[in-house]
DNA sequence: GTAGTGGCTTGAACTAGATTAAGAAATTGA
DNA sequence: TCAATTTCTTAATCTAGTTCAAGCCACTAC
């Protein structure tokens, strides 16, 4: 499956946007390829793209003053990753989004996404799902950062994303737990 | 101003719809006055509306399986709030929402504002708009829930807020911020 | 080969924040 | 008005998770 198709398969699982608007917003994307450890955006920069992963692993990180990360998301194949706050804004990126292993992305620029949805009102029911979706996401992780301990988040986690554990290196599971990776290390000795 | 011209106030600073569009909208709406302590929403039953407050101020917790309370958010005068995801999926909410002071909300039935997207599409826009500042809002308070020291995020959140101390007791700020009450009067103790 | 580098583990000492228990202060209510 | 309930504080003890320091293992590079 082509990485076009693949985001229209995404896309017509929750609109059904007819040929023509299809084939208008498949013209707008900007596919690219990523080696392990590039970046798709970095920090400090403005965000230009909005981000939807068709191959491989992104994540995305925020960098403290202390210089300690903070793994915000991973995303694999059918994702939309990006610093939403730069994109909407214009203002610099807190966040550094990165390949995790060899990776496809389609980048849709913020403008040519603006006139998407000029063009094609469309398309604001799918974002405005897919948000909606993301923000019961996010609500959840609120609620299990301050309610579950270190050991059932990582449980949790694996639970929730069984093949993660293999693409990524253990450090960026721990950051993105909020524990270091020695405990980590601990939580996985018990088991 | 009455409740209604508030909303309406509220969402001509994202979208511009035309009068007969707003009336539609406006007569979608159920105001609802509710006293200190009442329930907008329970845990445990299906969530059908989605809730603007028009005034006082309302929160929304979690209850875990040992009985603790962990406050999600407050919701005061403008926002919009409730369980989202009961509400997209009709299973019954996890959350509870309740009133911390007298308050006014107007309710959007799910099955209504399903109508209003369907014929007018251009509030598909006014809701993308909120989810989409909605998550930024989230993934902030993630980090911050990661990063930062319990004294820190009870600093930030008396900047982000500074009328609420007021309202809320201080057992629920300290559950927003995920502390013990009494670890939260040992930071106040300190200033 | 072996020197380097990054990822992972181990253990000892430490600390932010929880728990428990009690008392003080503020609210409510008949 | 005074008892009852709830909210807030204080202090002692305890623990989940951090920090620091060291060692181990793969993998790469010269």
């Amino acid at each position: 499956m082509t990485s076009t198709n693949q985001i229209l398969f995404h896309i017509r699982k929750n609109i059904t946007p007819d040929p023509k608007e299809e084939q208008f917003f498949v013209s707008l994307l900007n596919p690219v390829k990523l080696k392990q450890g590039e970046f798709a955006e970095k920090a400090g920069e403005v965000t230009y793209n909005f981000i939807h992963v068709t191959a491989g692993c992104l994540m995305t990180y925020y960098t403290d003053k202390q210089g300690n990360d903070q793994v915000i998301q991973f995303a694999t194949a059918g994702w939309w990753t990006g610093d939403l706050h730069s994109l909407t804004s214009q203002q610099p990126s807190i966040y550094t989004t990165r390949a995790l292993a060899d990776s496809e992305i389609l980048q849709l620029p913020k403008v040519r996404m603006e006139e998407l949805l000029e063009r094609y009102p469309r398309f604001e029911r799918y974002f405005r799902i897919m948000f909606q979706n993301s923000l019961v996401t996010h609500q959840n992780r609120i609620i299990e950062a301050f309610t579950a301990t270190a050991e059932e988040r990582y449980h949790n986690f694996q639970k929730k994303y069984p093949h993660m554990e293999q693409y990524v290196p253990l450090k960026y599971i721990a950051s993105y737990l909020g524990i270091t990776p020695e405990f980590l290390s601990k939580i996985r000795r018990k088991k």
